[in-house]
DNA sequence: CAGTATCCCAAGCGATACTG
DNA sequence: CAGTATCGCTTGGGATACTG
């Protein structure tokens, strides 16, 4: 990028449209205000691989215990994790987390921030995991689609424009 | 896994896979300690959006300017951004902040937030912002497609499985 | 096992003032 | 305009001890 006398302008500049709106309305704002803590993510993560138990989670993770109480009941309560109970014969009950439909609509979050740590951050062996499609058992990634059907690849060009539920700023 | 008594199991436990690995090496955490603090993100928004000084960043964003520059900073320093100096015409020289090539794969990442947000927590008129592609105008999504060509959907059914850059916990 | 209750501490943020 | 410097404070996280 050399020499640019020329900040602004050009197609490259396809700011205009969010510049002029709310900076709190944007849907990753709220989104992120939701999940988007220290610790969250990852145990989303966890929950979704599997790990259901408030002790498993807690070594697992190696958080304290009181914050993971903490998350856990935020996300049960935004209704991102389900809690259940369940009873071993005779023993006393207990309860496991699950991802809520809601919750398993953001695997797709978890698999961007992983497939771009994987091409940015993982060591020359390789990347640590990888996702599979469960019913057919080949890899999956992230992929960035319009609807007319172009595949926007690694680097999109976007443009974003003012949606229906849109804010001006003052 | 060794000591589960298993209370539920079946095909929906496909978390074997990933619990049995470090939580930390993960790439999902590796990226999230780069980039998962309250503020980046939405830098990064704002910058591919086109707002690229530091001053209406500042207020677009409402954030505190000694902290901007911490988070600027760090992303220059990670490369996730670049910073580049213009002048315009006999005026001192100004600065400005691009996305890198490595910030632009990020936005994936924002879509998947953003995409969430607008079909969890959009009012009823609708999402605040349409990410549309710069060069058709049709409006973008992310997709999740595994090798053997399926679209696996909204809430999908994955299968972590150990990579060559793994490491076992003890 | 699955949490809750306390207490303490540090990182991180915000407000403000200052500089080239 | 584009930051840096300082300071006080709040938010959350960690450790530990306790309970049904």
């Amino acid at each position: 990028m050399s020499s640019v006398t020329r900040p602004a302008a050009g197609p490259a500049d396809t700011g205009a449209g969010l510049a002029a709106y709310d900076s709190e309305t944007c849907s990753i704002a709220r989104t992120l205000a939701l999940i988007g803590d220290r610790w969250t993510l990852l145990v989303l993560r966890d929950v979704g691989n599997g790990i259901r138990r408030f002790d498993d989670l807690a070594s697992h993770l190696g958080i304290a215990r009181n914050v993971l109480t903490r998350r856990l009941a935020a996300l049960t309560d935004a209704e991102l994790l389900q809690r259940s109970a369940y009873q071993v014969s005779g023993a006393r009950e207990r309860h496991e987390y699950r991802l809520s439909p809601a919750g398993r609509e953001l695997v797709p979050i978890l698999l961007a921030f992983m497939g771009w740590g994987d091409r940015h951050l993982a060591g020359p062996e390789g990347p640590p995991a990888l996702p599979a499609h469960a019913d057919c058992g080949a890899l999956v990634r992230v992929a960035l689609t319009c609807e007319a059907g172009h595949d926007l690849g690694d680097r999109p060009r976007l443009h974003i424009r003012p949606g229906p539920g849109s804010r001006r700023r003052d």
